[in-house]
RNA sequence: GGGAGCUUAGCUCAGUUGGUAGAGCACCUGCCUUACAAGCAGAUGGUCAUAGGUUCGAGUCCUAUAGUUCCCACCA
């Protein structure tokens, strides 16, 4: 071995060397039992932050240890990199606007695009170490999965779980579609609350109302008042007449109304926010629209038509105010559904859309939650609170470019929906024919082309068909998937809408377990931000600054499901545990050249240090089994340094000293760190992969046969040992510590031989490790005596 | 307004079923000891957020309160 580990250079070898060899390559052939993992493709949305290495290495934990404990692990990596998301950034990178370029041009920048980031994706995650079978690899926008994506449509469609209406949906002004509920977020922003007039001619006065939209003044089409208000009694049934627009309308009742909030009387549009659409439907009120797709004020406002709302909103409140109608106007801030992707706050517009029915089995979706495992068991919370709350069917229509078509057709006659036949998957309408010549409604022969696309969820809820290969003898065979995982933040949307398609597809769970990680925090209150541009915390930078070996171990010392503060201080830690991993190598496999294993007869400090290994691994594995990979780690990296600090101390002068101890003894110790090395080094390749690859490569390859660390399995060491030896070594590491300390407190070199020592109270066993604690305690003679309580006298 | 998490040493956090408070870092002291000074040994340091309750016994279970973070709702 080296002299000093050079990471620099041993990283990348490896890293070529796994791929080259398929390292980690599903064998679809293996008799072992399979353990799948859904694991999330990434959205091509911009550059690959320290959070998706510090979530995606949690769950790559897990696959290396069930491929090392016996599993034949399926573990694909798909991009998500079709839709909104891919389109926004290639908007901003070439600075276009995607509705003014022909629709073509559009998608072949988009693939272009998406095809360099996918690239740049996977050569990142793969410096980290991550350990998918790339093989596997799938991308969103690809033909077999838009095939799919469709297939699942279709299959929705068959079942009626699928429709197509027109009414009011969630739009975005900015993106100009449709988006869905979980597409929302909800952001404060300042606005102000308007006070004016409405005028009641009949009753020669006015009732005043406060709205934050004057700009929708023009699609007023009542007020309400609740019911029991005393102030408004009089309005009730009275017309009265909008400020600037002149036009009349009825005063209603209805008890959603707050009488604290604003003067108690408030204007209802359609549509300005959701509380109109609820009227809207109970009273049956017309519909006006004042906002167009592009958030510009239709011929509905007059003079302020083709204005911005924002620009309309300012105007038309100077204008009240000029024309003295303006009574007040006070800021506040409040909350606003925002469109996620940009912040743009959202509208209500009525369009045709496609619908998936979420609403009429809520209750199966609650049922299936139940089913799934969820670590940490309280994040379910997130995933029944969400359900619970959905109000609106889930609009999966999107009026963009780069995304799977909804393969329809529309009879131009009579409107008759076509659906595409599944032998003509995949399929784009636009240009593919229908699978009709006429329509099976009216008999005409002209159709139209649906021009949507669908919701990028639509398409990533269904990476388990993906991965199973739905339609294929596979599906049966691996669905449900062993494992989910993904950080908190969608629960409520590829969790959800996963359960959703699964149940409607297979009515089966789409996996058993979910495994939840948390962010990564700049500091206690500040998540890492894209915006900030933090280039100290970029994956690539804190790779090649400090190794990937290094930032997997703090990826791994965060807690299951918790956000995780960026940490120098763990940096460190990982650094110094890399270098004593290697130099304790270095050491031990030092007196271990042209080694032959032989099961000799152990001593007995040799029996205990196999001894613990054996419980620790224990204990590592029931912590792995429930996806704490954090303290499985620490109670590896625990038992390493006893072994390093006390073991190695005690053992060295055999290895040293054959010819003073004999060759038994020292065959002994020989055994024991063989074995415990070589059994530690594939615990601690789950997290750090590359260092032990080349302890691994460089030494025990010849002993193990795989031709790499990675294959080879986990295992207990065989041990014949006598009862409660994990206790008898343990009281003679306390023995040496009491040494230790005497030492300390007397400023005295460690090696100073103490001429006596008595031992008070301890069991007898402890004579059978006279040797050991000589040795290791620099002790000349010992006596035993018997005692109440344990004491170590040094004289 | 509803829900969830957190509150333990100066800092970051462990603490499985109730049984004498733990680790790492930082700080302090000592040690060149034949792998490693990027090392080793040791010391200091905590009313376990607060108040009640259950119990022989509570960091752990129950109830309330406070602070904090997140999710959801609140958009007139």
């Amino acid at each position: 071995m080296l002299d000093k580990y050079n990471f620099k250079e041993s990283e990348p070898k490896w890293q070529e060397y796994w791929q080259e060899n398929k390292v980690y390559a599903f064998d679809p052939n293996s008799e072992k039992p399979i353990f799948s993992i859904d694991n999330p493709p990434p959205t091509v949305s911009g550059h690959i932050h320290i959070g998706h290495i510090f979530s995606y290495s949690q769950s790559e934990f897990i696959a290396r240890y069930k491929r090392m404990t016996g599993y034949n692990v399926f573990y694909p990596f798909g991009f998500d990199n079709n839709g909104l998301p891919t389109e926004r950034l290639v908007e901003k990178e070439r600075g276009i606007r995607a509705h003014t370029l022909p629709r073509e041009e559009f998608t072949q920048i988009c693939l272009d695009v998406a095809s360099k980031y996918v690239d740049d994706y996977k050569r990142v995650f793969i410096m980290a170490g991550n350990s998918a079978d790339f093989d596997l690899k799938y991308s969103t926008i690809s033909s077999e999965v838009q095939k799919i994506s469709q297939k699942s449509f279709l299959d929705l469609y068959k079942k009626g779980n699928v429709y197509y209406a027109q009414k009011p949906a969630i739009w975005c002004t900015e993106c100009r579609t449709s988006i869905a509920q979980a597409e929302l977020e909800s952001k404060d922003l300042e606005s102000t609350f308007n006070y004016m007039n409405f005028e009641c001619k009949a009753l020669n006065k006015s009732i005043e109302i406060a709205t934050t939209r004057p700009e929708m003044l023009c699609a007023c089409v009542c007020v309400f008042v609740h019911p029991e208000d005393e102030r408004y009694k009089d309005f009730v049934g009275q017309k009265v007449e909008v400020p600037l627009y002149g036009f009349e309308v009825p005063v209603l009742t209805d008890d959603v109304v707050d009488k604290e909030k604003g003067t108690g009387a408030v204007m209802c549009c359609t549509f300005g926010d959701e509380t109109d659409l609820l009227w809207q439907e109970k009273h049956n009120l017309p519909i006006k629209v004042a906002i167009d797709d592009g958030g510009r004020m239709t011929e509905l406002a007059g003079k302020y038509a083709g204005l911005k709302i924002k620009q309309a909103r300012e105007q038309i409140i100077n204008d009240l105010q000029e024309s003295g109608k303006l009574i007040k106007s006070e800021t506040l801030v409040h909350a606003v559904s925002t469109h996620e992707r940009c912040g743009t706050p959202m509208e209500i517009l009525i369009k045709k859309q496609w619908f998936v029915d979420l609403l009429s089995h809520k209750d199966d979706f609650i049922e299936m939650g139940k089913k799934v495992h969820w670590y940490p068991d309280y994040m379910k919370n997130r995933y029944f609170e969400w359900v619970a709350n959905v109000d609106r069917d889930w609009c999966i229509s999107r009026q963009r470019y780069f995304g799977v078509p909804i393969p329809v057709w529309y009879c131009k006659h009579c409107g008759q929906v076509i659906v595409a036949d599944e032998s003509q998957l995949p399929c784009n309408p636009i240009v593919d024919k229908p699978p009709v010549s006429t329509c099976p409604h009216c008999g005409a022969s002209e159709f139209e082309a649906e021009t949507d696309v669908f919701d990028t969820w639509h398409t990533s809820s269904v990476t388990p068909q993906i991965n199973c290969g739905w339609g294929t003898d596979r599906y049966g065979k691996m669905m449900p998937m062993s494992l989910r995982t993904n950080a908190h933040e969608i629960i409520r949307t590829w969790d959800f809408y996963t359960i959703v398609k699964s149940f409607y597809h297979s009515n089966c769970l789409p996996w058993e377990n979910v495994m939840i990680s948390g962010f990564v925090l700049a500091d206690k209150d500040n998540k890492i931000s894209k915006s900030k541009n933090n280039a100290k915390f970029s994956p690539e930078s804190l790779i090649n600054e400090k190794s990937a070996d290094v930032t997997r171990y703090w990826s791994a010392t965060g807690s299951l499901g918790k956000d995780i503060i960026f940490s120098e201080g763990e940096f460190k830690n990982g650094a110094k545990l890399v270098n004593k991993i290697w130099n304790a190598s270095k050491f031990v496999l030092s007196f271990l050249q042209d080694y032959v294993v032989k099961q000799p007869t152990l001593l007995p400090i040799d029996q205990w240090i196999i001894a613990k290994f054996n419980q620790m691994q224990k204990s590592f594995r029931a912590y792995l089994d429930k996806y704490e990979i954090g303290l499985a780690m620490a109670e590896l990296e625990k038992y390493f340094w006893n072994f390093c600090d006390n073991y190695i101390e005690i053992a060295k002068r055999r290895l040293y000293n054959p010819q003073i101890f004999g060759q038994d003894a020292t065959d002994s110790a020989k055994y024991a760190c063989f074995v415990v090395l070589k059994e530690m080094l594939k615990m601690f390749a789950i997290y750090l992969p590359h260092i032990c690859e080349e302890i691994y490569k460089d030494y025990f390859e010849k002993y193990e046969g795989e031709i790499s660390i990675h294959k080879t399995q986990i295992s207990y060491i065989p041990l014949e040992s006598v009862e409660d030896i994990v206790e008898q070594g343990d009281a003679v590491v306390e023995i040496v510590s009491s040494i230790r300390r005497y030492k300390s407190e007397n400023n005295l070199s460690l090696k100073y031989e103490i001429p006596k020592l008595i031992i008070k109270g301890y069991p007898e066993y402890v004579r059978t490790f006279d040797g050991d604690i000589k040795a290791v305690g620099c002790v000349l003679d010992i006596q035993y005596q018997n005692g109440d309580e344990r004491a170590v006298i040094i004289e």
